[in-house]
RNA sequence: AGGCCCGUAGCUCAGUUGGUUAGAGCACACGCUUGAUAAGCGUGGGGUCGACAGUUCAAAUCUGUCCGGGCCUACCA
């Protein structure tokens, strides 16, 4: 077959994608564009026009998380905050005022630590720098990293109102929260209680779990029984006690082991385990031939985990024992080991018995439940129960399977104890220096620890005095040394105690509010707001943070520490109440508002009393709120209340949305709740979305010890953040987010796919003017009389369907959703199928065709949804895109995504267009045997042979020009089952296909075979067609 | 150690109330095109749905156990 001959060369008469200039070229060059936007933004007040524009709409008010302003911002970081801003810009687009308002929280210990460390360097103790200097600094420290971090998270896209974020630690915040905090006071739900501490002796401070560090430590471990109570008195106990005493067990006592002695005398209970077995094990004989006589007496009765009692029995000297019966611990009472001693009279002196009234807050001992009264006899103070306790905690893996609980000391040990009796009955029996106290009768004033000379931070007097009291009262049953892992301060190296100090708590089961507790309001609440049902239909986070509130303790809301918002109260050291009074709080709030929190530790107290009060009738609280109480109180003072909001566009908003790490449960969703049901009775938002922690590819989390971390700095440098972007809103971002270079570099191709759709967009519409458009935006059909082509009423068709889609995602903050169904019409129906099929009209017609005006029209459409529907997700690149098409608006984050009308719906097109494909397919699949076999190259060079065996799809193919969908010169539609070696798919039955070559010549301008004698005679060598169109550019070139 | 969650092709993900040979996009391989060209088109390979056991006529889907991973149990945010 012979070409044309060789004449003319049409290329510049073809409507060729290119774009002068280059403007949007495939390369984006991200890194460096990117910041440059940004500026741009910046310089146009892009936020600013965004609220003006949006005024009168309705209000979705996202209220964000505040980050702590410490540290460069690390990948989870860029998560959170892009996340935020793809809902942000959705909602914004999707018609919505979004508000959004950035944040840091700046009060706690991260920021104390760092602080402190610079004084230190500077030679100077924390202890001897006045609070107001300390907390001067750590303010100027918090004051550094803001700026910087903000940078970073405008170098992510976001788009808030970086000009105006609030802080936890502005005046006007810390008056807030510090009001906040009265507000709860005067809902009556703040109280004193206690609870035990790591707390360093040597440095007279409590310490924070960061602060410990585990060493090797020698401790003397020590067998101590502890008798059952006699049955002196009618209790639950006493019936047992009878039976235990008919089987001849009332000298029976259960054996406990501890490390430290020095905890006896705050003993208040001893736990066991209902999942462990127990026996009597009576005593028979005893070692001989020992150095000391042991204490263990033939005869003893002791009651004794099985598996351990070998153990212990051996460790007393024992020789040999019978196990005499099971025991049942369970509702039994003992008495304390040291209920009869009495002191030596030396140690002893003037103190009867009964509980010390040099408690340190007068008030903080109350009664102790099980035993109001002493038993008599002749003891110092430990006459009182020892109840025998079930608990989680008690293994048989150590010890005896009996666990001493003194819940002063130990964390089991209080939440036990608390659990049965609340915060009444435990002891202080140690102060700031670790002495024990009065609460310790006959052990008051001696040293734990010891806090001076060559053996600083060896063990003090306490526990020998305490072993020896044992001995002399016969309660030890065995004593050795152990070396184990034990608490140390990280700084001075000093051992550390559990110590017991009085502490604030908000309680969650005190009634309050129409007969609700705290704990019921907040439930309730949680039953209200989507917990990203409307997202997942799954309730997960619902029930994740409904389990916690339910099981939670009182709020410990007091710290020993500087850096934060005081509790601004006083208590009356008449009977321990706090100062209810509005004048005082009135000068409180006011006196922060002017000059911060630090005009707590800089006013005198009578200033805050004013003359109603003396100051020294008053304890003035110097401990400061729990940092999560601040962060819980944003919402006072960023978004307002109903009463007092902050701006206009937090007015009656549809929405209030929180959204952040699933590890927020237990923060800031959760103190954000606590606090608003406290104070309002309600929660502070409708939804809350949560998201995974970023991992690296494997799926194991990033740790810099690891080396797996990947900075968003480096992938904004390296690949640009909008990859970054597209890679987060393709993620199912409810789980843990996997991100490596493999995910990267999908990202990236997935990137390319979308901007060169965009850049053909771009290409082809080159030129594109009103007056071409086929019809006006909003209507489907008509324009010059012709109808639409089906391929574009299809086109139209699938971007109606697309936008419900699109628009439903966004709805549901399912970003990944509203993308793959963008990024599949940008492969599958795009690019694959119309683009393909439609570049010989685009390219090939003349500018007046009907064909490619309509084509054009509808591309005109796609481009300006797809520009839309992909700005929250790829604002650099919808908007260098925008401007390149429509340099004199501002901006693409400006529009809205648009309507689409419903008369796009088009099912006809659909499946017509869907039937038509699948027949394609049929063809495709024939010509790539053919290519195969080297019968053909291009498609343009086939003419194949189209058996049809339905009436009706044969129809179809008919009424449409085939060939031009499959992008043959020429295509023969026939009827019946076609030849036996015909091509078929068995996925599309009664349709068979014989490749054959096109006839004719080989068009020089569209490369379509055709039949020369068809040829308009002035352009011989190509197609009518083409002849039309190069006709028409001669005559527009005169 | 407990509480909660996750585990479908190399990667990111779909898989309605259990019901044909488990899908998509990307990546990969091969071919075509050279007028989207550091692009575009076509064809193809690839999964015992983390493992095991059970319920059922039937399990990716329901139950249990285990394995791997994550978050939370902090005077960390």
């Amino acid at each position: 077959m012979a070409d044309a001959p060789a004449g003319r060369d049409y290329r510049e008469t073809v409507f060729l994608p290119d774009l002068p200039g280059d403007p949007f070229p495939l390369r984006a060059g991200l890194p460096k564009k990117e910041p440059e936007r940004v500026k741009h933004w910046g310089e146009i007040g892009l936020y600013h026009l965004l609220r003006k524009d949006a005024a009168v709409r309705p209000k979705f008010v996202f209220h964000d998380g505040p980050p702590y302003a410490n540290g460069a911002i690390h990948i989870g970081h860029a998560e959170n905050k892009i996340l935020k801003d793809l809902v942000v810009r959705s909602k914004q687009m999707a018609g919505f005022d979004c508000d959004y308002v950035p944040g840091w929280d700046c009060h706690g210990l991260p920021i104390e630590w760092k602080v402190e460390e610079d004084f230190r360097k500077a030679g100077r103790k924390k202890a001897d720098v006045p609070a107001v200097e300390f907390r001067k600094a750590c303010r100027e420290y918090a004051d550094k990293w803001i700026p910087l971090q903000r940078d970073e998270f405008r170098r992510l896209g976001i788009e808030a109102d970086w000009g105006n974020y609030y802080t936890t630690m502005s005046f006007d915040a810390e008056a807030a929260i510090a009001a906040e905090f009265l507000r709860v006071v005067r809902a009556g739900l703040v109280y004193r209680g206690s609870k035990p501490v790591m707390w360093s002796p040597v440095e007279r401070t409590s310490l924070a779990e960061a602060e410990v560090e585990y060493q090797e430590k020698t401790s003397p471990m020590i067998w101590v029984k502890f008798p059952l109570m006699q049955p002196t008195r009618l209790n639950e106990a006493t019936e047992k006690f009878a039976k235990l005493q008919s089987a001849g067990h009332s000298s029976l006592s259960v054996v406990i082991w501890t490390t430290t002695p020095w905890t006896i005398p705050g003993n208040r209970a001893v736990s066991f385990s209902s999942a462990i077995k127990y026996g009597v094990y009576e005593v028979e004989s005893i070692e001989q031939g020992l150095a000391f006589e042991p204490w263990v007496k033939a005869g003893d009765k002791l009651a004794l985990a099985d598996k351990l009692a070998e153990d212990v029995l051996r460790a007393a000297k024992a020789a040999s024992w019978k196990r005499v019966s099971d025991f049942d611990p369970s509702g039994i009472v003992l008495t304390h080991p040291l209920r009869d001693w009495r002191p030596s009279p030396l140690a002893g002196e003037g103190r009867e018995g009964g509980r010390s009234d040099a408690q340190a807050p007068a008030q903080l001992n109350a009664p102790h439940p099980p035993t109001p009264a002493p038993q008599g006899g002749g003891g110092v103070g430990y006459q009182f129960d020892v109840p025998l306790l079930d608990g989680d905690h008690v293994t048989d893996d150590a010890g005896t399977g009996f666990v001493h609980t003194a819940p002063s000391h130990g964390a089991d040990d209080f939440v036990i104890w608390t659990k049965h009796f609340g915060q009444e009955g435990i002891p202080f029996t140690v102060d700031e220096e670790g002495k024990l106290t009065k609460e310790a009768p006959g052990f008051e004033g001696l040293e734990i620890i010891q806090l001076e000379g060559k053996n600083l931070g060896k063990d003090g007097p306490a526990n020998k005095a305490v072993m020896d009291a044992l001995i002399a009262a016969g309660a030890l049953l065995a004593r050795g040394q152990l070396k184990h892992s034990y608490p140390h301060s990280w700084r001075s190296k000093a051992p550390l105690i559990f110590r017991n100090t009085p502490q604030w708590f908000i309680a969650l089961d005190r009634e309050f509010r129409d007969g609700k507790t705290l704990r019921q309001i907040a439930l309730d609440e949680i039953e209200r707001v989507d917990w990203g049902q409307k997202r997942t239909g799954e309730t997960k986070d619902q029930n994740r943070i409904k389990g916690m509130i339910q099981d939670r303790p009182d709020w410990l809301i007091s710290r020993q520490r500087a850096w934060g918002v005081p509790l601004p109260i006083f208590v009356k050291k008449s009977d321990g109440s706090i100062l209810q009074d509005d004048d005082v709080d009135a000068r409180i709030i006011a006196a922060m508002k002017q000059g911060g929190a630090d005009v707590w530790w800089a006013t005198p107290a009578q200033d805050f009393l004013g003359a109603k009060y003396k100051a020294e009738d008053f304890e003035k609280v110097e401990d400061i709120l729990d940092v999560w109480f601040d962060s819980g109180s944003t919402h006072a003072f960023v978004v307002g209340n109903p009463d007092a909001p902050t701006r206009s566009s937090f007015v009656n908003p549809v929405s209030t949305m929180y959204l952040e790490g699933s590890d927020q449960h237990r923060g800031w969703f959760h103190s954000s709740l606590l606090e608003s049901c406290a104070t309002r009775g309600r929660a502070p938002y409708d939804e809350v979305a949560t998201h995974g922690f970023t991992m690296d590819e494997k799926g194991m989390k990033m740790s810099k010890s690891i080396g797996n971390t990947i900075e968003p700095q480096t992938i904004a440098a390296q690949n640009g953040i909008e990859i970054l972007r597209l890679l987060i809103a393709s993620a199912e971002y409810g789980d843990d987010l996997r991100l490596g270079k493999i995910m990267i570099d999908q990202s990236g191709e997935m990137y390319r796919k979308l901007r060169n759709t965009l850049r053909y967009c771009l290409g082809s519409l080159k030129g594109f003017e009103e007056s071409e458009r086929v019809f006006p935006a909003p209507a489907p059909q008509g324009g010059g009389g012709e109808e639409l082509p089906l391929l574009e009423r299809w086109l139209l068709h699938r971007l109606w369907q697309l936008d419900r889609v699109v628009r439903q995602a966004y709805d549901t903050y399912q970003f990944r959703a509203a993308l793959s169904a963008i990024v599949e019409f940008c492969n599958v129906d795009l690019s694959a199928f119309y683009v393909d099929v439609r570049k010989d009209a685009l390219y090939c017609d003349a500018a007046t065709s009907f064909r490619r005006r309509a084509s054009r029209t509808v591309l005109d459409e796609t481009f300006s949804r797809l520009t839309a529907w992909l700005a929250p997700i790829m604002p650099f690149t919808t908007e260098e895109a925008w401007l390149t098409r429509f340099p004199d608006t501002l901006s693409v984050h400006l529009r809205q995504f648009p309507e689409t009308p419903a008369s796009w719906e088009d099912d006809f097109a659909g499946e017509e267009v869907a039937r038509l494909r699948e027949a394609r397919s049929v063809v495709t699949g024939a010509l790539e045997v053919a290519r195969r076999e080297k019968a053909i190259g291009a498609a343009l060079e086939a003419a194949p042979r189209v058996f049809v065996v339905d009436d009706e799809l044969r129809a179809s193919l008919q009424a449409v020009d085939f060939a031009e969908l499959c992008i043959t010169s020429g295509i023969v539609i026939e009827a019946g089952e076609g030849p036996a070696d015909a091509f078929r798919l068995p996925e599309v039955a009664g349709v068979a296909v014989v490749v054959e070559k096109a006839s004719g010549v080989k068009c020089a301008r569209s490369w379509k075979y055709f039949d020369p004698a068809t040829a308009d005679p002035r352009y011989p060598d190509i197609t009518p067609r083409d002849a039309e169109a190069v006709a028409a550019w001669d005559a527009a070139r005169g």
